[in-house]
DNA sequence: GAGGTATATACCTGTATAAGTATGTACTAT
DNA sequence: ATAGTACATACTTATACAGGTATATACCTC
C-alpha cells in the first residue's frame, strides 16, 4: 500500500464513511449496510477496494464478514486516517453515522449467533421502495 | 472544494509532487517543469486539474505562469497538505524534488525578465531523444 | 438436502481520467 | 510583422471505476 493507493481509497464518499466507521471498531457487512443506508452490492464493493489494498482486514464468523481496520498500519495510513477522523469531526452526515453506530449492538461481538437483528435483515435491503 | 475532491487531488503521484513542491513556495510552469522532468502538457493539465478544484492558484507574470497554494486554506485542505508533507518527508522522490528545487534560483521573484535559464529552457522538452 | 441468510462476483454501462499529439494563444524581442 | 518562448487546450485512446442487475458461493437451520 503506497501513499497514491491509499488517497485513491480516500476518494469516494462511500468509503470515507466506512473508514470513519470503523475507526470506531470492526463491524460486519450488514451492519455497514444498514447505517449507511446503501445497497449491499455498492458497500461489498467498496469493502472489496478497500481490503484489495490493504486498508481493511477481514475475518469470517459464522454467516458474517467482520471488516476492520488493520491491526498494524503503515505510518502513511495512521496519520491520514487521524487527518480524516480531524476532518469530518463536524460533518452532519459522518456524525449521523456514528450515532447510528452507536445505537446498534454489534451483538457478534458476545459471541451471538445473529448479527443484526432478523427483523431487520428480513426486509428486503432499502432499494427505493416508494411502493 | 470538499474533502473528496482534495482526496481526488491527491490520488495522482505527479499531483503530489507539484503539491510537495508548492508547500515550499511558488513556482512556474517551467521551473516545475524542469524539477519534474516530465512533458509540459503533463505538468500544464495536472495543474489545471488542481485549479479547477482550488488547491493551488495561479498568477501571471511576463510570459510566465506562477502557480502556489492558496493563501486561505479550508482547514480540510491544510489539515491534510500537512499530512501529505509528514508522510513524504523521507521519500526519495520527494526529497529529491526539494533538493532539485533548491538548486534552481527562481528569477522570477527577483523580477528578471527571465525564469528559466534559456539554455536549459532552450532544450526542445526532454522526450526521450535516445539519438 | 432444501431453503434461507450473508456476502461476493460477473457482467454491463456510463463517466472520469491519464497520457500523448497537435495546435492555439498570449506575450516578448527584434 | 516575424519569430520565439511559455503555457493551455482540443482531440484521441486506453484504462479505471462507480453503480446497477443478476447470479454464485458459503454457511446455517431444519
Amino acid at each position: 500500500m503506497g501513499l497514491v493507493e491509499i488517497y485513491q481509497c480516500l476518494c469516494d464518499p462511500t468509503r470515507l464513511r466506512i473508514l470513519n466507521l470503523l475507526l470506531g471498531g470492526e463491524l460486519c457487512v450488514c451492519h455497514l449496510q444498514e447505517i449507511l443506508d446503501e445497497p449491499q452490492v455498492k458497500v461489498s464493493k467498496h469493502l472489496a477496494y478497500l481490503r484489495a489494498r490493504g486498508l481493511v482486514e477481514a475475518r469470517k464468523q459464522a454467516n458474517w464478514m467482520i471488516y476492520r481496520l488493520p491491526s498494524r498500519k503503515p505510518r502513511e495510513l495512521s496519520a491520514n486516517l487521524a487527518c480524516l477522523q480531524d476532518c469530518v469531526r463536524e460533518d452532519p452526515v459522518f456524525e449521523r453515522d456514528l450515532r447510528k453506530r452507536g445505537s446498534l449492538e454489534p451483538s457478534f461481538a458476545e459471541g451471538g449467533p445473529l448479527c443484526c437483528a432478523p427483523t431487520k435483515a428480513a426486509q428486503p435491503a432499502r432499494r427505493g421502495v416508494r411502493t
